[in-house]
Order: structure tokens, then C-alpha cells, then sequence
DNA sequence: CACCTAAGTTTCCTCGAGCAACCCAGGAGG
DNA sequence: CCTCCTGGGTTGCTCGAGGAAACTTAGGTG
């Protein structure tokens, strides 16, 4: 970087947006109906239609939508038959795709507690086996729970790119 | 519903999308940029010229997300001086947006176990008390922790508009 | 007094999402 | 056999959001 002009006076760890897990998980999901097309399969939607009119999406951005989830791994197609018609295909999450329920979980809890109408949440998720309601917590590995606001910081990874002055940077 | 033909063959609970907390929330923070733009300003990158220029996004685009997410009260614009400068403002989150740091959480946690390169994660978050490292859990309130991939029922809540054939469908 | 900088705002252009209308494969059914 | 129906898409058009860069504003500095 050109020593005269420091370009970025901030010296916070700084890391490519490329070399970011969010920003990476948000180029596969992050657009308007990933989530919502995720958020419908796991909940029993699976058929192109039933997505189409559940969702009032167009069908071309369904079509290109269920393509890339498939492409990225996160759902997958399979075959079924009702009788008197012929073989068709629905969709289904992938072991992947099911780990992506807690970010479908946090943006309904966060949604739940801000956005809700004066009549309350309009669903609440539990456990399906033992029916208790579920919720996503914060936890530490020495085993504090840091609730709804959690204060952390970010320590740079094997993966990391930083670029930064100073080891240390900001408090 | 119409006995004759039915074309809703799907008898899962059918939540409206604009009834939907996740679908709510999306319309919130659920564009391209909000999610970046929070996890920078979380992480301590709070001016307009920083986030230009770390985000790499359009300057009229981050205008008018910062806008949006302070009118949507996630954000916050707070006066400061550096000395020989006139007073500007940057930007933090506010209770609210602090509150959508598990959504970040979540994305990270995914990404990093999915889309890692072989280095490993680029970052990981740890507690900003302890320095213990960080993560989501998704628990019921029986105490069970639901792991990586919970399996979950959603009840209606108060606020629900369910559509079935019980009482009160859709209008 | 000319120039610098942070923080936007305006202008113009491009590209992709959204919509609607059309296509296609294969049973049903007459 | 020929036609219809239905789920699951593909094709063409439009309009608004996103991007690049120039312009603006307001105070500070040599």
C-alpha cells in the first residue's frame, strides 16, 4: 500500500469482505427469497407450485432460486409420485440446508421481539420431540450465556487476511 | 375451503409471508448490503467514508441503507470531533441492533463450517468478558440443546393468521 | 484565500428482479 | 389416437435498484 497516502485511517482489524464468513454465506442465501424459499421447505413446502403461490413469487426467480440452493448444496431434489400422475420432483433441505434453521430461527426471534403486532408473535417454533418452545442463545465455551446483546470481539482465524498496522488494534 | 378442488394439497400450517416474523425482519435487514454494513459497524468501522470504502459499496447506496436502518432504529447517528475538525457523525448500533448480532452469528457460523476455505475460518468471535470463543446454540426450555441441525415444529402464536380449514381462515 | 477533507447528494447508466405469457412432458379420458 | 389438463418450468419485456463518478456543503489549515 502506497505509504503516503494511508487510505484507510481506521486501524481496526480489517477483513476482506471476501474473506468474511457472513458475506460468503450471504452470496448463496443472502438475496430477498433465499430465506424465505428455506424457511417455507423446511416448514413442509416443497413443491414448485406450492412455493410459487405460497410465496407470490415469480416462477422464473423460483425456478433460478431452487437452482442455486440446489448448485450450493443446500436443498435437494427428489423424486415422488402421486397415483395418476407422473413422476415429479420436490425439494428438500440437505443436511447443510438444515443447518441453516438457527439463522432462520434468529431473524424470527429478533422479528418476534421488535416487529411483532400488539397481538404477539404470529408462530413460535418447538422442540419436535418434546414440544418445549425453542429459542437461540449465546454461549461461551467457559459457559456464560451472553443473552440478547452479546459483547465479543473478533479474533483473527487461520483463514484471515488481516491488514492492519498493529497487532492488537483496536480495544 | 373448497371441497372440490382443493389447491392447496398441503396441509401444513400456512403462515401469511407478510404474518411471518422472519419475512418481517428480512424486509428490515434482508438486503444485500444491511447485513455488511451492521457487522462493520458491530465491529467497530462506523464512518461514512470507512464503510464506503471497506464495503466497497456504491456511496448513494450506503446513504440510503444507513437511512433505512437508522429509521428502522438499528442504528444510530452519534456526533464527534476529531481535534482540528468540525463536529460529524458516525454511526453505532443501537439495544435493537446489538440485539441482531446472533443473526451475524448465526451467518458466520455457517459460513465457517461451510464455505472455509482449507485454511479454516477467517475469524471466530469470542466473548468480549472472557475471551472464550463464541457460539449459536439452539436450545428448548427443557434443556435440551437441539444442535447443529435442530428439528423443529412451528406453532401458531397469538399472533398467527392461519389458513386451514379449522376456524377463522384466511380473509 | 486557495485548498483539503468528511459526508453526503445528484446524475446517468446498466443489469437483474418481477411479471406475464408461453412451452413441454406425460398421464387421463373419451 | 387425439385432445385436454396439470405441474414444472423457460422466454421476452419493463422498471427500479445498484454502481461510478462528479458535484455540494461546511468547516479547518497553510
Amino acid at each position: 500500500m502506497d505509504p503516503v497516502t494511508p487510505k484507510r485511517p481506521y486501524d481496526a482489524y480489517e477483513y476482506e469482505s471476501s474473506a468474511c464468513s457472513i458475506a460468503r454465506t450471504l452470496e448463496q442465501i443472502g438475496d430477498r427469497w433465499a430465506l424465505l424459499i428455506l424457511r417455507d421447505v423446511a416448514n413442509g413446502v416443497r413443491r414448485f407450485d406450492q412455493l410459487a403461490d405460497h410465496l407470490g413469487v415469480a416462477r422464473n426467480v423460483l425456478s433460478r432460486r431452487l437452482a442455486a440452493l440446489t448448485e450450493f448444496g443446500v436443498v435437494t431434489r427428489v423424486a415422488y409420485r402421486d397415483e395418476g400422475s407422473r413422476e415429479r420432483q420436490e425439494y428438500r433441505l440437505t443436511d447443510a440446508g438444515h443447518e441453516l434453521i438457527p439463522i432462520l430461527l434468529a431473524f424470527m426471534g429478533w422479528g418476534d421481539r421488535h416487529l411483532a403486532g400488539p397481538e404477539g408473535p404470529p408462530a413460535y417454533p418447538v422442540h419436535a420431540r418434546c414440544g418445549a418452545p425453542v429459542r437461540v442463545s449465546i454461549t461461551c465455551e467457559a459457559g456464560h450465556d451472553l443473552g440478547d446483546r452479546p459483547h465479543l470481539h473478533l479474533e483473527p482465524g487461520p483463514g484471515s487476511r488481516v491488514r492492519a498496522g498493529a497487532p492488537g488494534g483496536r480495544a
